[in-house]
RNA sequence: GGGUCUGUAGCUCAGCGGUAGAGCAGCGGCCUUUUAAGCCGUUGGUCGAGGGUUCAAAUCCCUCCGGACCCA
C-alpha cells in the first residue's frame, strides 16, 4: 500500500523545513514530561509549568492560534499555541506538525473558555512526523468518525490500530495484564513457571496436527509443539510439584473466530492434586484475574445478541458442577445407557437428527452430543465431569466405568475455556493408550496420540498422583475482554500474506 | 469446504449501463480560546486483476486474487 507520492513528499518537505529551523526532530534523543496526560488532567493545577510530549491526534488550526491533542497512548490533552507565545519559530513549527506527529511542549495548564484542561504552550519541540497518512478519527461525544475500521488493515498494521482505536488497545493490554496475573496468581500459590521445548521430535499431549520444520545442524525433521503437556509432567516425575507454563503451541488447522494457528496455552499441574484441586485451581484463578485487571469478580458481558439482556459473571461464586452423561441426559433426551455402547449410542444419535457416518466410536459421539445440546446451555461458569476414555489418552480411568475417565472441562457463555484431569501415572496404563491411539492413527485418524517412549520412562520412575489443567490463555482474554475474535486479543494474529500485484 | 456480503481517492463511504463523486485528510486563502472548529478555493483514482457481452462497463457475465460475517 503506497501512498500517494505528493502526500508523502509534502510531508518530507516539512520535515525538511523543520531540519531548516534547527529542528530536526529525528536528532532528539529524549523529551522530559512533567506527567503522563491523564497525571496532568488528574493533578490539574492552573497556572503550573509544565511539559508534556505525544502524538498530534488533532489538530486545528485558526490563523494565528491553533489547537492539537497530543496523546501519550493512554489519555491525551490538548495544547494550545499561540503566535505570540510560542515565537515565530516556534509558530512555524506548530503550522509544520500533522496529524500523527509526535511533538514535546512545555507551557503552563489552564482552562480553556469552554473549559477544557489543557496545556498553554510555550515551546513547540518536533520529536518524529509522520511521513503519511495515520488514520486517526475525529471525535465527538465519544463517537469516533473516519477512523481505520478495515478488519483486514487492522490486523495487518497494527500499529495503527493501536493508535486509532481505544477498544481494540484496550483489549489487547487488558489480554497482557490477564497473562500477568495468571502468573502473579501461580507464582502466589508456590508454583513455578518454567519453559519446555517448541522443538519436538514427536509433538504430543493433544489431538492436533502439527507443523513440520527442519532441523539443518542435525538434518533431521522436527516438529513444533502441539501442547505443553508432556514435558510439564516429566517434570512432576522430576519431584517439581508444582508447575505451570505460558506458552505458544501450534497446531497445522485453520482459523475461525476461535482458532488461529499459534495460540498461546497455560498449562498447570499439581502433584497430589484430584480434580477437586483442579477445579479450585481454576475458580481461584478465574476470580483472581478478573479482580485484579478488571476490578470485579463481576464481570459484564456485552449482550450475546442484538438487542438481547447483557450478561453478568460472578467470577467470585464457585462454578456449578454437572455430571457429563447426566447434562447429556437433559438436554438431548438420550439415557445414559443407551451412552453404554457404540451401537445404540449411534442409534440415538440418529434419533436426535445427528449424521452419524463419520463416528467410529463411542467417545466421538459422546463429544458430538455434547457439543451440540450441551455446551451452548452452559453460559454461567460450569465444570462438566466424566468425559470418555477414547479422547482421553491422558486422564486416569474413572474406578466406576472404566469407560469414563476423571476429567473435566470448564464452560463459560457457551465456550470451552479449560480442560483438566487426574493424570495417569500408572505407565501401563498409559503405554495401553499410547497403544490404542497408534490404533487410531493405523485407522486413519492423524490426530491420534503419538507413542513417546521417554515419556513413558518418565511414568515409570514414578509420578506421584497429580491434576493438571490446560487453560487457552487466548480463550480466556476474550471471554473476559468480551471480544468475539481471537484476533482482537492478538496482537499480531497470523495473516494470510497478500500477493503481491505483480512481481517484477 | 458451504452460504451471504464485500473490494471505488491516504481514511470512511455513495454511485450499480451513458464515460468518476462526497465528507475527512492534503494543498492555497481568511480566521489569536477551538474541539467532528468554520468559510472560500483546489489537488488527488488503471473504480482489486484478467477476460467477455455491449455503440458504451465501476455498473452485467465468467475466471482469478483479497477481505468480512454466518454455517460444517
Amino acid at each position: 500500500m503506497s501512498d500517494e507520492p505528493s502526500l508523502r513528499e509534502v510531508r518530507l518537505q516539512k520535515l525538511g523545513r523543520m531540519r531548516e529551523l534547527g529542528h530536526d526532530p529525528y536528532r532528539v534523543e529524549t523529551f522530559e514530561r512533567t506527567d503522563s496526560a491523564k497525571g496532568l488532567l488528574d493533578n490539574f493545577e492552573e497556572g503550573k509549568p509544565v511539559s508534556f510530549a505525544g502524538r498530534v491526534v488533532s489538530y486545528r488550526l485558526m490563523g494565528k492560534a491553533g489547537f492539537a491533542h497530543l496523546s501519550d497512548g493512554d489519555h491525551k490533552i490538548q495544547g494550545y499555541f499561540r503566535k505570540d507565545d510560542v515565537g515565530e519559530i516556534g509558530w512555524e513549527l506548530y503550522n509544520l506538525l500533522d496529524v500523527g506527529d509526535h511533538v514535546g511542549v512545555t507551557g503552563k495548564l489552564f482552562t480553556t473558555k469552554t473549559g477544557e484542561k489543557s496545556i498553554h504552550v510555550d515551546t513547540v519541540t518536533p520529536l518524529s512526523k509522520a511521513l503519511h497518512n495515520v488514520p486517526i478519527g475525529k471525535e465527538k461525544d465519544g463517537v469516533v468518525f473516519y477512523g481505520l475500521s478495515d478488519v483486514d488493515q487492522r490486523y495487518r498494521h497494527r500499529h495503527l490500530d493501536l493508535i486509532a482505536n481505544a477498544d481494540a488497545r484496550k483489549a489487547l493490554i487488558n489480554r497482557s495484564k490477564i497473562a500477568s496475573s495468571v502468573r502473579r496468581y501461580f507464582d502466589s500459590q508456590g508454583y513455578i513457571e518454567v519453559e519446555t521445548p517448541m522443538l519436538q521430535l514427536e509433538a504430543g499431549g493433544a489431538a492436533a496436527r502439527p507443523f513440520h520444520t527442519h532441523y539443518n545442524a542435525y538434518e533431521i525433521n522436527v516438529k513444533m509443539r502441539i501442547s505443553l503437556e508432556l514435558y510439564l509432567k516429566r517434570l512432576i516425575c522430576g519431584d517439581i510439584p508444582a508447575v505451570y507454563e505460558i506458552g505458544r503451541v501450534f497446531r497445522n488447522e485453520g482459523v475461525s473466530n476461535r482458532h488461529l494457528p499459534e495460540f498461546t496455552m497455560l498449562e498447570f499441574y499439581e502433584a497430589y492434586g484430584n480434580l477437586d484441586t483442579m477445579m479450585r485451581r481454576v475458580e481461584e484463578v478465574f476470580s483472581h484475574v478478573a479482580a485484579e485487571v478488571f476490578g470485579s469478580q463481576i464481570v459484564a458481558m456485552p449482550a450475546r445478541e442484538e438487542g438481547g439482556p447483557e450478561i453478568t459473571l460472578d467470577f467470585g461464586k464457585p462454578w456449578r458442577r454437572l455430571d457429563l452423561l447426566g447434562a447429556i441426559e437433559e438436554h438431548a433426551g438420550i439415557d445414559r445407557n443407551e451412552l453404554k455402547e457404540f451401537g445404540t449410542a449411534k442409534k440415538a444419535m440418529h434419533r436426535v437428527g445427528l449424521p452419524t457416518e463419520k463416528e467410529n466410536n463411542l467417545g466421538g459421539i459422546i463429544e458430538k452430543l455434547l457439543e451440540v445440546f450441551v455446551e451452548p446451555t452452559l453460559i454461567e461458569p460450569t465444570f462438566l465431569i466424566g468425559y470418555p476414555i477414547e479422547t482421553s489418552p491422558l486422564a486416569k480411568k474413572d474406578p466406576n466405568n472404566p469407560r469414563m475417565t476423571r476429567r473435566f472441562e470448564g464452560y463459560v457463555l457457551g465456550r470451552e475455556v479449560c480442560n483438566a484431569f487426574s493424570e495417569i501415572n500408572d505407565p501401563i496404563d498409559q503405554r495401553e493408550r499410547f497403544e490404542q491411539q497408534l490404533d487410531e492413527r493405523a485407522k486413519g485418524d492423524d490426530e491420534a496420540h503419538p507413542m513417546d517412549e521417554e515419556f513413558l520412562y518418565a511414568l515409570e520412575t514414578g509420578m506421584p498422583p497429580t491434576g493438571g489443567c490446560g487453560i487457552g490463555i487466548d480463550r480466556m482474554a476474550m471471554l473476559l475482554t468480551g471480544s468475539d475474535h481471537i484476533r482482537e486479543v492478538v496482537m499480531f494474529p497470523f495473516m494470510k500474506p497478500r500477493k503481491e500485484a505483480e512481481e517484477e
